[in-house]
DNA sequence: TCGAAAACGTGATATTTATTACAGTGTCGG
DNA sequence: CCGACACTGTAATAAATATCACGTTTTCGA
């Protein structure tokens, strides 16, 4: 849904790297600039189509998805507010989006023009550079996840992904997953059935307590002995 | 060993961005940048030590590896010329390398201040630009083995791993893998065993052939039937 | 060029995880 | 408030892969 635009120059939620501009710049950025919102399971934009669009992340929670072999979803990785989305396509060569996203609850986002994005990176080169810190910073993300994901089995796996919701995506302990159990699984690459089963057996243990879709950490070290092989 | 330098007003094997850069501003980085040369087997640099370079590959190949659960190693990529090593740093919370790097070919390198890189892309937005660039073309291989390993089964990796080699690394048909299988093994995330057994599966139906560490792709078709899942 | 160390191949066995199948539970719109 | 449909739990079985054990080959430096 498009919404009346806020000012940026106005705007109390900037980001680090948007903070840097000037006033005139900031008037720029926001000529090609939209707000809008979507709700809970609204595909934001999706894999392939043509990305003529920057999407900040201004609040909520987003779900990145590409698809894999045999048309089965993998999730790259839940970003929050503060999350540039298809900043990817930065990239001289990339003309279209990498991955899906889709609003796993409400999520208020601005549409930034890609082209004026990329004037203002040429333009202003302390901008650029806090683009670039950002980058890294997700970046990182992705490097855990493929060491991970491919050195460890499925106990691990979960482990380091309930973590990752409560340490880097939700900062909170008991957390709302906002996922399906067979999205938990896209997202650490296993089947439906053994999510259940693990989860299952973490709850016996102790380590975990789920109510719905709501889940508590109950023994963090446990947790971490088996993100670390237990 | 460091040799003597060449003076990058006059390297004919700058890079896109480097490209950019005009007179002065190439002077200016050539005062932090110092030429070496490292033969086969040899440690460029070491996750976990401070980086203060930025190391752009001249000429060579280099395995780029993290260490993972149990202190098994795990292949991040072979890099090849044209790239930036550890420009992962650029990133203003970083200060330390998040992999090794090492040798897999006698290789030149330069060593670039990180700091004077960062100058330099504060000063020069359309430099930064390209360096976004490159950033991202580096960052679309790490999605795709994301979700490749996540996904695929054993002989779907190998597949993906010989084209990778053949089409993104070394580009051409028959080629020197330059690793062992134990380190081929730790690209995938499998065992030494599986990898061998499953190359002497693939020269039984006449895809590849292999002699010492030389391997030839012989049936291109076959292997792409394998990679998406057959 | 010799000998030690590293790399490699291969079979037997043990584990892990996927797949299949089905029944129970929640949820949302009419 | 009810019926369809998506989501979930669980068990039995099958398939993939790791691990172990050992012998052979290659490599590389003294």
């Amino acid at each position: 849904m498009k919404i009346e635009n806020e000012k940026c120059v106005n705007c109390k939620i900037k980001s680090n790297a948007v903070s840097i501009l000037n006033n005139e710049e900031l008037s720029f950025l926001e000529e090609g600039c939209s707000q809008n919102e979507f709700s809970k399971g609204e595909l934001i934009f999706k894999e392939g189509a043509p990305a003529h669009q920057i999407i900040y992340l201004r609040e909520g929670f987003v779900k990145l998805s590409k698809r894999g072999i045999g048309g089965r979803d993998f999730i790259l990785s839940i970003s929050k507010k503060g999350a540039f989305l298809g900043i990817q396509n930065l990239n001289k060569g990339s003309r279209n989006f990498y991955f899906s996203a889709s609003a796993i609850t409400s999520c208020k986002v601005c549409f930034m023009d890609i082209d004026d994005f990329r004037k203002l990176l040429k333009r202003n080169g302390t901008f650029a550079s806090e683009v670039i810190s950002y980058i890294f910073d997700d970046e990182m993300n992705y490097f855990d996840r493929l060491v991970n994901n491919v050195q460890q089995q499925l106990p691990g796996r979960l482990a380091h992904a309930l973590s990752y919701f409560k340490n880097q995506v939700y900062h909170q302990n008991p957390f709302n997953l906002n996922l399906t159990k067979a999205e938990l699984a896209s997202l650490i690459g296993t089947s439906r059935e053994s999510v259940s089963r693990l989860l299952k057996e973490f709850q016996e243990s102790k380590i975990i307590e789920m109510n719905k879709s709501q889940i508590s950490i109950l023994d963090e070290e446990k947790l971490e002995q088996i993100k670390f092989k237990g």
